[in-house]
DNA sequence: ACCTGAACACCGTTCAAGT
DNA sequence: ACCTGAACACCGTTCAAGT
C-alpha cells in the first residue's frame, strides 16, 4: 500500500518549489540556446515534469518570460546601486553607472535578452515588471539630479538627460550582445566609458 | 485543349515576380503583426500561393528575413546619405545623421525590427547583408573623419567615435520603438538631437 | 493541490508528384 | 521551371482525469 502512496517521486520532489525550478530551468535554456529556442516542453523535460505542469504556476509562456524579465530588472537595479555605492567621494558616478549597465547586460544576457528582446508585448499585464523597471530607471534619474545639485552636470530636464544616457548605455549593450561592435579591440565596457567621457566633456575641440 | 494549358491562373500571375511579391507580403505581415507573427503559411495565403512555393525562391524562412534585413540596410544607407546631402555648408552633420537614423527606425520599423530583432543568427551566411550594413556604417565613419579633418570634432580613433554615436542613435531608436521613452513629451527625434548636442558640447558646466 | 496524457490547432520543412 | 499536397516532427494550450 505504501508504494501506492508515493504516487510519483519526481512530482513529490518539486512539491512547493516547482515554480522556482521552472524559472531556473527557463533561464538555463535561454542561456544555452537563446530565448527564441525556449519551449515549455523543453523546460518540462529538463525537470522531468510534464509540459503542462507549468500552467499551475504561470498563466502561460509569456507570463514565465515576464517573470524572468521582472527579475532581470530587479538584478539590474541591484547592479546599478551596487556600482553607485562603490563610487568614492568626487568620483565619476556617470561612468560607474554606464559601465555597470553594460557589464550587467554582458554578464546576464539571458535576462537582458528577455527584458529587451521584444517578446513581451503587454507590459501592462505585469505590474511588478513595470515596477522593477521603473525602480532601475529611478536610480539613474536620482544620480542625474544629484550631480546637477552638485554642479557637476549642466541644468536641463533630468528625465531627458537620463533617457539620453540610458539610450547610450542600452545601445552599446545591445549592439555588443548582438556582436556588432567588433571593428576595434575595444570592449563594450571600454566603449560605454568612452561614450560617457564624450558626453561629459564634449566632442567639440576646446 | 486551351483550358488545359492555363494550368493555374494564380501561379501564372506571379510568374517571374513571385520573389518580389513574397518580400512585399512578408513586409506587410511584419508591419501589421510583427516579425514573430510572420509565418510562411501566412505569406503564401496572402498571395494565394502554397505555403511551400517560397522554397523555390528562398532557402528557408531565415533567408527571407535576411533579405528583408539586407534591403533595410540599403534603405538606411539611402536615408543617411540623403540626410548628409541636405546639410548646408557649416551645418551640423552629426545631428542630421542622428535624426535621420532615428527617423528611419520609426518610419520603417518592419525593416528595423528584422535588422536588429535578433532573428538572424549567422550573418556570415548572407554576404550582401553584411555588405549593406557595413556600407551604412561607413557613411557614419566618413562623416566623423570629415568633421575631424575640418577641426569640428576632437581627434580620437574614428571607428570608436562612430560606434559610440551609432550606439546612442540605436539606443534611442530601439527604446523608442519598444515604447520605453514616454516619460516626457519629447519625441525620439527630439531625444537623439538632444543626445547629439550633449555629445558635441558636453554635460559639464563651462 | 498538483500533475498527467490525449487532443487540438497551429508551425517549418521535405519530397514525390503534377503541369 | 514552377508550384502543389501529403507527410513529418515539432509547437502552445485546453481539459478531463488521475492521485
Amino acid at each position: 500500500m505504501q508504494t501506492k502512496l508515493r504516487r510519483k517521486p519526481k512530482g513529490a520532489y518539486h512539491h512547493g518549489q516547482l515554480e522556482r525550478a521552472l524559472l531556473e530551468a527557463a533561464l538555463a535554456t535561454i542561456r544555452e540556446e537563446g530565448v527564441q529556442a525556449l519551449t515549455l516542453r523543453g523546460v518540462g523535460s529538463r525537470l522531468s515534469v510534464s509540459r503542462t505542469a507549468l500552467y499551475r504556476h504561470f498563466e502561460d509562456k509569456t507570463a514565465l518570460l515576464a517573470r524572468v524579465a521582472s527579475e532581470g530588472f530587479r538584478l539590474l537595479g541591484e547592479a546599478l546601486s551596487g556600482a553607485m555605492a562603490g563610487v568614492p567621494e568626487g568620483g565619476d558616478a556617470l561612468q560607474a553607472m554606464g559601465a555597470a549597465y553594460v557589464r550587467f547586460a554582458v554578464n546576464n544576457h539571458s535576462h537582458y535578452q528577455t527584458m529587451f528582446g521584444g517578446f513581451l508585448k503587454d507590459w501592462g499585464k505585469y505590474p511588478d515588471l513595470i515596477e522593477n523597471a521603473e525602480a532601475a530607471f529611478s536610480l539613474l534619474l536620482d544620480m542625474i539630479r544629484d550631480e546637477q545639485a552638485r554642479g557637476r552636470i549642466i541644468s536641463g530636464e533630468p528625465i531627458e538627460l537620463a533617457e539620453v544616457i540610458w539610450s547610450l548605455s542600452h545601445g552599446v549593450a545591445t549592439l555588443a550582445v548582438a556582436g556588432q561592435l567588433k571593428r576595434t579591440p575595444a570592449s563594450a565596457e571600454d566603449l560605454v566609458l568612452l561614450g560617457c567621457r564624450l558626453l561629459e566633456n564634449g566632442l567639440r575641440p576646446r
